[in-house]
DNA sequence: GTCCGAATTAGACAAGGTCCAAATGCTCGT
DNA sequence: ACGAGCATTTGGACCTTGTCTAATTCGGAC
């Protein structure tokens, strides 16, 4: 089995078919920095990284595409400061350690956590997802 | 016992000496409009609703009180959303359903529920808090 | 090649928040 | 009551992040 570090342009390409998304020169360039640096990137690092060569994507191009690739799924939206918000490539069910003084995000895996007693929800809604951020500071 | 929705000024007062803040005239405002509407505001409806008589209290004011009321611990930041950045003056554990699509914000007490299976938080580091936002959506 | 809808673009704009230097207010000692 | 010294507040300029729009370019079907 591939690895999915491995992912080609033809990997990309066809990756971002299965999500429905049709595969032109910018969508490919957003998602192969999101998928080969697989870290938790803000849109404007995201926008640096796509032109770091030689520009050739626009700002309102890679806020359309983040913004498009979040609604068919294919990466997750994750707000963990006011002035943060970052994306994360890494679509498996997982949680967040962030760290307040540095900045430091960390994946947990969802299958080693889980949440007990959750309260019936309201009549009429289901759950969307469930975003679990654990907050830590080094010991002072 | 005195319940906190009958905080009068004399009782604001001494809920910020107890944090270690100085009662001036703009923190009493802001902190009554915290306290007596009990719910999820924005800074920028505080803003609003301390000048609804008359102006007295500044934009600027508004943001360094806040920050500051968070930093001796006597409301929390919640970032539920990128533009959504609310005050909670329930300083009690306490989680929250959000409601994706009507902007709904609900408290979960703690005590319901529990986080089983956290993994050793890193080397050094000491957890600050844990924050579970559950979304929700209207059933389609 | 031509056509047509989709995608991209530059740059103006809006919202939310920060910064700063000046003004004001508060406390204390005298 | 007064002034010194410090904390707080202020208006407004400014910055950052993200959105909008009208014009352009792209790319696949024919």
């Amino acid at each position: 089995m591939r690895k999915a570090q491995n992912r080609n342009r033809e990997n990309i390409a066809q990756l971002l078919r299965r999500h429905g998304i049709a595969p032109t020169h910018q969508r490919m360039e957003i998602a192969h920095v999101l998928f080969t640096r697989r870290e938790h990137l803000s849109a404007d690092q995201i926008l640096k990284w796509v032109n770091s060569r030689y520009a050739e994507t626009s700002k309102a191009t890679v806020y359309n595409t983040l913004k498009l690739f979040r609604e068919k799924k294919l990466i997750r939206e994750l707000v963990v400061d006011p002035t943060k918000i970052v994306y994360d490539p890494n679509t498996e069910p997982h949680h967040h350690l962030y760290d307040v003084v540095t900045g430091r995000l960390t994946d947990i895996p969802a299958d080693k956590l889980r949440v007990v007693g959750l309260p019936p929800l309201p009549r009429g809604t289901v759950a969307d997802g469930i975003d679990i951020i654990i907050r830590t500071r080094p010991q002072s």
